[in-house]
DNA sequence: TGAGCAACCCGTCACGTCGT
DNA sequence: ACGACGTGACGGGTTGCTCA
């Protein structure tokens, strides 16, 4: 069982950002959040709209609507979970190939200068 | 081959944020 | 205020691998 705590330092200054998380409110500041607010979408099948309040009366009935309320929020809820779940999938993989470009570059970088120091260092022999 | 483990996925709860 | 929504945390299930 693993409890993978993921903490992404927000003070990166991105020049080419590819998925863009906006970053949660300034409140809790360093919590990247992947959300772009989809449209809401039409209620998933099989799911009825209840009743309005005013037209119940019965505490059975009473019951029943707020198991209705209580199951369909558990449905969206899933299905929001599900589908922050897959975008926090995409930011990582993204956050991971820029990892692996930036790596690159850095050797790129460490070579340059490897080269230059030996043409400008004095020879010594 | 069964036990142990790691990695992954899922459903749910709790809580913070946002729009009304 | 209140409801809707997004997401971290938690507990549990599944799967593939390794090792005795």
């Amino acid at each position: 069982m693993q409890k993978p705590i993921m903490a992404v330092t927000g003070d990166e200054t991105d020049e080419e950002t590819e998925l863009a998380p906006s970053h949660m409110a300034a409140t809790t500041g360093d919590m990247p959040t992947y959300q772009i607010r989809a449209p809401t979408t039409a209620l998933p099948q099989g799911v009825m709209m209840a009743a309005s309040p005013g037209s119940l009366h019965s505490p059975q009935q009473l019951a029943e609507e707020a198991t209705r309320k209580r199951e369909l929020r558990l449905m969206k809820n899933r299905e929001a979970a599900k589908e922050c779940r897959r975008r926090k999938k995409e930011y990582v993989k993204c956050l991971e190939s820029r990892v692996a470009v930036l790596e690159v570059q850095n050797k790129k970088l460490i070579e340059e200068l490897e080269t230059l120091k030996d043409i400008c260092s004095p020879k010594t022999d």
